[in-house]
DNA sequence: CGCCGTCATGGAAACGTTTACACTGCCCCG
DNA sequence: CGGGGCAGTGTAAACGTTTCCATGACGGCG
């Protein structure tokens, strides 16, 4: 059995009261037993109890994290955001992934009940019904990305319209004038903005254009068969704008494949910018994101909230993402990074 | 407040103990009753209350996980792996990153005390002393690439030393004599295994060799600083082995920067096959460590030594790495992926 | 008809903490 | 010299579950 507060204060000869007041660094008790009690506790290598404590002190320094996937780097950017601040604040991380459907999700919503002091969702396939049947009205929250903003919750988000319509706008002044699109999944609220930014911005810009989209899931794969389908195509477009940076990276996969250089033969952007995009060749221009830093955002607006919950109730934070030029749009590269 | 099984008990009109038997499923509850407390609980949105429970079955469903860092695609990659394997386990997952000294990797682990039901440590720093003290003796554990192998405590490892044996020999084969190692940080047990695998290997295979070894800490921007320092030299190596492929890639930035081509003017490889190895160009001839996989199959042995904690006391597994030949070190790359 | 076994249910203990409250000396002040 | 405050300590309640044990009803069998 492991060694708990009493045997503590069976060894120290003192109350369990008294040892709970001198680890926790309470001032009433005298010098002398606090000494004692301290050196009996490392002695016998005493470490509370998480369960039993935070029961009664209803807290547990913990922040649930609810992401739909870890696949990627563009998760993993986030949970390294999340997990640097929170450690910053000495917070622990309870993380579940891979909620493909929402009875999973839901599920690993009340497995959280009684573990976490707060929790950060990120489902972008999660919706306002899914939140008011789920998320637990005493819970401080906040929403990552997903696709109810404003009134009753709190949330971060990316503004994924805004972004996709300054990459089409690079584009076009760039010169191009048939651009394709290369669509995240459906039912994702991130991927339908970027395509809405695409479809908007090229209708007000190119009058006359015929949008072309390539459906898409995120993945490399579905990439690299998007551009499979460019490469048989006999008259194709000048550039193809991916949802995100790994379907462009796929896609260049493939247009490599096919002999095709980019950005000389077609141009070819992606959006996030994951770490990734700077080392392929060439490299992508994209649309930055600032991954890990909208983690720690995300989780600095949380742990506000958990110590004074009545403030900052529900607030709608939009993030303006912000177009990396590299040289695989065909454009010049800006000196810098 | 939330709502507790009171709360569902009081609205059944049955005791908290029925309630408790019917929502887990104990067989000796009338159906009648079992479907009226299912009733109010799930209209109640009655949630049971982690601690609390975990306080008396002493189960937590969690698994403590301890990582150096979060930073960067292989510590990603690893608890992407440990996520797959937990949640097909119904396992949660307490992170706990970025413990740069051993203050704060041992205030970590206590702080896991009475919150998880076994821990999964990765920390090539730390040593025997150092578990010895910390690790509490009553918690499974699996350590993950840590110097101590075997003994007393469960582990599974990566042979990093034949992994870079292979490599040097592969390099040799190629037909290169004068081979350079890009070391990783120091005090770091994979990193020390590697190199020792260079030293061996290069001394075996090229009697009368001169080992040239360049200072790195696994990150991306040591690997560009020795490249640098390579492109200074007068007398460069035919070859370069990084300890990792991030330094690898690095490396590769800045041979290029100074306009050297790879593999032509000089051959280059790493060590981990990270996602993106195969994505920069040239692709990146590396060891294949199947970082999700190890992650996965660690996790799977602590969950066996949580079911069973006699069987499997402490086996230490070593994990033989698979030497991965793209076009980067100069060899006809293989048919096939 | 009476006894015993079975079964559904309730009461209460237990898990390991924190903390409100009570208690004991002691000092200081009136 | 007595009482009030105060500082240090102990006792016990509370947190929300699960589970042991007791209880009572009921049916079957001798």
């Amino acid at each position: 059995m492991a060694v708990t507060i009493k045997d503590v204060a069976r060894e120290a000869r003192v109350s369990v009261a008294s040892v709970s007041r001198a680890l926790n660094g309470h001032h009433n008790v005298t010098d002398e037993t606090r000494q004692r009690i301290l050196g009996v506790a490392t002695q016998l290598r005493y470490a509370p109890h998480g369960a039993a404590r935070s029961l009664i002190t209803r807290r547990t320094q913990t922040i649930g994290v609810l992401l739909p996937d870890l696949y990627g780097e563009y998760f993993s950017e986030i949970i390294r955001g999340v997990d640097s601040a929170a450690r910053a604040r000495g917070l622990h991380l309870l993380v579940s992934s891979s909620h493909g459907d929402a009875a999973e999700a839901s599920a690993a919503i009340r497995a959280m009940r009684g573990r976490v002091d707060g929790l950060l969702v990120m489902s972008p396939h999660a919706d306002a019904d899914f939140l008011a049947d789920n998320l637990p009205d005493d819970l401080p929250s906040v929403l990552l990305n997903t696709r109810v903003s404003g009134k009753q919750y709190s949330s971060l988000t990316v503004d994924n319209y805004r972004g996709a319509c300054a990459m089409v706008r690079h584009l076009v002044g760039v010169g191009h004038r048939r651009i394709a699109f290369i669509s995240g999944p459906e039912n994702n609220f991130e991927s339908e903005e970027r395509l809405r930014g695409y479809r908007d911005s090229l209708a007000s810009l190119v009058p006359g254009a015929r949008a072309q989209v390539l459906r898409g899931d995120f993945n490399e794969e579905s990439g690299y068969r998007a551009g499979q389908e460019l490469l048989a195509q006999k008259k194709r477009p000048e550039a193809v704008f991916a949802a995100n940076d790994m379907m462009a990276i796929g896609c260049l996969f493939a247009l490599h494949e096919g002999a095709l250089q980019v950005p000389r033969d077609i141009a070819l952007t992606g959006f996030d910018d994951i770490p990734m995009a700077r080392f392929v060749t060439p490299p992508l221009t994209t649309v930055r994101v600032r991954i890990s830093d909208m983690g720690a955002r995300a989780l600095e607006r949380l742990a506000l909230a958990i110590e004074t919950p009545d403030r900052g109730k529900s607030s709608a934070q939009s993030i303006k993402p912000e177009l990396v030029v590299r040289t695989s749009c065909g454009a010049p590269a800006p000196a810098g990074p």
